[in-house]
DNA sequence: CCCGCTCCTATAGTGCCGCTACAGCACGCT
DNA sequence: AGCGTGCTGTAGCGGCACTATAGGAGCGGG
């Protein structure tokens, strides 16, 4: 008959389980339903992805990089905390705006390739702060602060229903204001904070280029020293 | 025979749920696993707990109930923002030793009678700093701050293991610092900041207090005032 | 042209799960 | 004694994730 083959096998079972996922609303979705929305035999469901979890991990990857092929080309707003804050609204938007996918990514103990490649998103992001000299802390807590705070508003935006009140700006500017340091140039060079954030910065950018000249053991105690200087 | 009869039937089973879970690791626990454990059939569970989940939520109870118990009788140090920050504390500690009871509570979309427990207690604490004064955004937007921010911590700490670095602290600091105010006393009368906060505090007590004098609709529109006068 | 090799898939289960129909037992009231 | 009420065990139902086994489709070498 005229049934397209060019989907064939794995690809009508990813949709297929995506689509269940997507209109559950939570409950959890059984390989049964997936194997007879795709049309399949149990036996190619697992052929093709392991078991379940490994099904849902596809689902869950999937849906992440579609929402971020549809937002990237972002246009770079020149201040890289503009663009972290652009990154924490886009963070929250996907996740209040597809619950059961974001459910499948920071619902559960374990943490799946998508949640390591969305964080790795953050610290590139959180690394151009840090190159910028905005950065008041090592980029790695700068980092773990935002992922917990915004995981956390997405959740109880999720459960609790979005109340309108700005609960994710007040908290996104909460930790910003936490991590960064305002964007005047104007602040007196001898201040502590402009002393670490300016080793912050040295720190980024040894980390980021290549070629630093050092043994690896010259690089270990000067990051050691950088980190130090940044309280 | 010589079988100890005052725990019987619906204690039995909460201990061997509640000792289950706890060393299930985050694993789901099967209801023929908890009755095997405490010694009865499954129609007794049934009977008590009405179903599964019936069960999970006494056991989220249960642990919640008995860890409060034991840090109760908290001294009260004087300052309401350093007991939120000691409830902060306390919720995060529980969080990290008791992480699957803590997964049962707030690890799923919907909200289980522990949780709103919880978020009573977190409620009367910040309500307190509100009626010190030393609220700079109402009582709401504070605590679901407080409430978001902690959870993404605990959620992060437990799925990607303690680092040490101060997570919890930081954050937490973070938001307090932007819900409330110094503890300073000799700020300008004038400020926008004072002002917004003895709104804040008159809002605060007014809805604290139950005899107002006031109607019901005069009640109303004072409190959108107040509310308004706190931007 | 056919053989055999490798993918991919379907039939038909296995064992575990949450949950329940039904019957029996102990106990208190009349 | 008679009897209703409430808790409990035996046995089983349908659904779950997952799999042992086997068969068809394409393809390179004789």
């Amino acid at each position: 008959m005229g049934v397209q083959k060019d989907t064939d096998g794995r690809d009508r079972i990813l949709r297929a389980a995506a689509r269940l996922v997507a209109e559950s609303g939570g409950e959890p979705v059984s390989t049964r339903a997936v194997c007879a929305a795709a049309g399949v035999g149990a036996p190619t469901l697992y052929h093709h992805f392991g078991d379940k979890q490994g099904l849902l991990d596809a689902v869950a990857a999937h849906g992440l990089e579609e929402y971020l092929a549809s937002k990237r080309a972002q246009p770079g707003t020149g201040d890289p905390v503009d663009d972290l804050r652009h990154g924490w609204d886009l963070h929250v938007e996907f996740g209040v705006s597809h619950p059961a996918v974001y459910a499948l990514i920071y619902g559960s103990p374990r943490t799946p390739p998508a949640a390591d490649e969305a964080y790795a998103i953050l610290l590139g992001l959180v690394g151009a702060v840090a190159r910028a000299g905005r950065l008041r802390v090592p980029v790695e807590t700068a980092a773990r602060m935002i992922q917990a705070a915004s995981v956390g508003v997405v959740l109880f935006l999720v459960a609790n229903g979005d109340d309108g009140g700005g609960l994710s700006a007040r908290t996104r500017e909460a930790v910003l204001a936490a991590v960064t340091v305002p964007k005047d140039p104007s602040a007196g060079p001898a201040s502590p904070d402009a002393r670490a954030a300016s080793a912050l910065a040295l720190r980024a950018a040894l980390s980021a280029g290549p070629p630093s000249g050092f043994s690896p053991a010259e690089a270990a105690l000067l990051a050691e020293w950088l980190d130090r200087l940044t309280g």
